[in-house]
DNA sequence: TTAATTTATATCGTTCACGATACAAAAATA
DNA sequence: TATTTTTGTATCGTGAACGATATAAATTAA
């Protein structure tokens, strides 16, 4: 038994664990609006800026074209979002909320206070938050290439 | 826009992320030896102690029967475990490593520092690392409720 | 002992996540 | 201008995750 084997010394197992918790708290909040965990992040860069190319979500969510395409089409079913070919460029999709896709702004500003009070201990200690996102972004930065 | 909904301000965001790069950055390491992640956390479960019911792996990893019995059947039928109908209760079954299950560890004794390589700034601080860790187990004990 | 309930695992359907590949449009090169 | 290369998005196939449901075996209650 090699001790580096060991489970339970694994951060890497913690943060798929930890990611995976966070994703099921969610749901909740977003089945309700009828929406997934990564259909709602689709949601927040929109609600951000509008408008924007496949690309530019794909890149700001660091997901691929694989992921965020069959997302968005599923997205345009539901009629949250309209994908239109770029006048300018044709490969290029542009990607903008309908008005069904815009209210749900209005109904999800409560989530992220919903998902604080799941997390007591974050509201405490404001630095151990910093902290612990400045961790997650280091590994990031790494990990990104 | 709800200042509360801006992507960055998003631990869970974060979090998500950086499990999935994780994951990723295993890739290159796991392949070679014919297994995903999520298959790496069930051999390390069963490197540590062998012949565990179905439920017992499904807790270690919190993971449910839902995910996990598809995922023992894809590597019985890689041939790096067997399941057996236990003789004390017909309802439960044991999972034991093949021979083949049991080689891949001294293959897979490596892939921890190789993942440390990719995450230098975990090296070089221990308490950064265990106060990180602490955060991720807290985060998971009150979510796992 | 029979019937009802609980428990352990499995199946089904949907959505991600992602490597590999395809395809058409644009840009670069010949 | 014709050809090649690059770019933006889409498709395909596989393996998770997971809610909902099913099934058979064990346990409990009647």
């Amino acid at each position: 038994m090699y001790e580096q084997l060991k489970l339970d010394n694994q951060l890497c197992f913690r943060l798929y664990t930890a990611s995976r918790l966070i994703t099921q708290a969610y749901r909740p909040y977003l089945e309700p609006l009828g929406i997934t965990y990564t259909q709602y992040l689709v949601l927040m860069v929109l609600w951000e800026k509008d408008n924007l190319l496949v690309s530019e979500i794909s890149e700001r969510l660091m997901l691929d074209t694989n992921t965020v395409t069959p997302l968005l089409q599923r997205m345009e079913h539901e009629d949250l979002l309209v994908r239109t070919r770029s006048v300018v460029d044709a490969r290029q999709k542009l990607v903008s909320l309908t008005k069904k896709g815009r209210r749900l702004e209005e109904q999800a500003k409560e989530v992220p206070a919903c998902m604080v009070a799941k997390l007591p201990f974050l509201g405490n200690d404001p630095t151990r938050i910093q902290a612990f996102i400045e961790n997650l972004n280091g590994m990031i930065d790494m990990l990104k290439e």
